[in-house]
DNA sequence: ATTATTTTTTAGTCTTATCTAAAATAATAT
DNA sequence: ATATTATTTTAGATAAGACTAAAAAATAAT
């Protein structure tokens, strides 16, 4: 079993390490939990000895299977977490990360599978991300950030990059809401905004909103 | 806020000195605890030092005003865990305990009092033990353990005393529930063994069972 | 190719929570 | 009242996880 400080780490590694075939760094494992490198060098050493990461000196770490599948089984569970918080106790997702990361680190196996089961089995979770299985397995959606479609292009609102409570509250106030279709009207060179038309609305969204929304896009009907 | 160190301590002395006017001596914190001496009196230290005890060297400690309510909110927690897991998730009663003990320490009063709600203000949990309120009230129910009970007494189970596994296993193994009507039928001063009538079936419990079994006594009618 | 800069690691310190062994106090027995 | 025993506290050590400051290695710049 592992420590909640091992359990966190592994799972920023995890999360830095999804989109690239090389090591995860220590300064970037620092930044991203707001610690010092230092610290990270401790705690890397002892995800080694526990066959968690691959660590070579000066170059980085690279996550195990073992670690993989470790750290999905964590995400699983705050994933797992936030539905239930939303769905069964009237939790708004700009308030569930906070107690997700305390309620991830519980450990009982069969909790979380019968909560996989009240809550119907969810594929995704509140801010559009996938749920891995039992085994860590799970089907990364196809998206595009709003920011990268052309004029004429839509899709369906299915996830947030930035799962800040700002950013959540601004979308709800917006009334921008998954499940939304999302409809590019035109795009303005001079600041990068963008024209949608969403629910019969039409709106003007920063490019830096645009960065931040992922949509899944109509292929072919 | 608290440590998870401090919470258990805390949650400990509540219990030890619920039913004694007296101080909670080290040697009975440490046993409980399954800790050294020495260890107990560091941890006193730091809960007097947040007022959460009163601390007199060689004289035990006393918990504060504060100090009740710190722990009556994570009694709280633990017993309305204790309820959700049992209703919701498919747990049986003996299964609650470890999982309850590591969901009492999650930080979030959104997240307690929604659950409240979700289970419909239950009054007890599941080992018939009662839930306090948001303010730290609760009514002790009028019990007494089987053990003390005369001949034709009768009454309803409703807690336990010992919640162990194995306890709670052999009580479900006797088909003994909270909730079964019991009646005294006699008393076997050899072995101090008692007969009673349970759910229409005649059963004799050892001592041992018949201390751990609270009924509630029918008065009046 | 040698500096200069950035990144990473090491060495040493701090805090929290634990322990053992010894000292101090309290309780008990004679 | 004093000696014995039991309890509690202190002193010092250890391990986990964090930090600062300095050293080492890798990268970038001239």
């Amino acid at each position: 079993m592992f420590t909640l400080s091992e359990e966190n780490y592994l799972k920023t590694i995890y999360h830095l390490g999804l989109n690239s075939e090389i090591g995860v760094s220590t300064n970037e494992i620092a930044k991203k939990m707001q610690t010092k490198a230092s610290s990270v060098t401790d705690m890397i050493k002892k995800l080694s000895d526990k066959d968690l990461v691959v660590y070579k000196k000066y170059k980085g770490v690279k996550i195990t299977d073992f670690g993989r599948n470790t750290a999905a089984n964590i995400v699983r569970k705050h994933r797992l977490w936030e539905v239930f918080l939303v769905e069964k106790l009237n939790f708004s997702w700009d308030e569930v990360h906070e107690v997700a990361e305390q309620l991830e680190h519980i450990k009982s196996p069969k909790l979380i599978n019968e909560l996989d089961a009240l809550l119907g089995f969810p594929k995704q979770d509140t801010h559009g991300d996938p749920i891995p299985d039992k085994e860590g397995n799970y089907h990364p959606l196809e998206k595009k950030l709003l920011a990268t479609l052309s004029i004429g292009e839509k899709g369906i609102c299915i996830g947030v990059n930035d799962s800040s409570s700002e950013f959540l509250q601004f979308l709800d106030k917006q009334k921008i809401a998954l499940g939304n279709q999302i409809k590019v009207l035109g795009k303005e060179p001079f600041d990068d905004s963008i024209q949608i038309q969403i629910a019969n609305r039409e709106l003007s969204v920063s490019n830096k909103i645009a960065s931040n929304l992922y949509i899944k896009i109509h292929h072919g009907s």
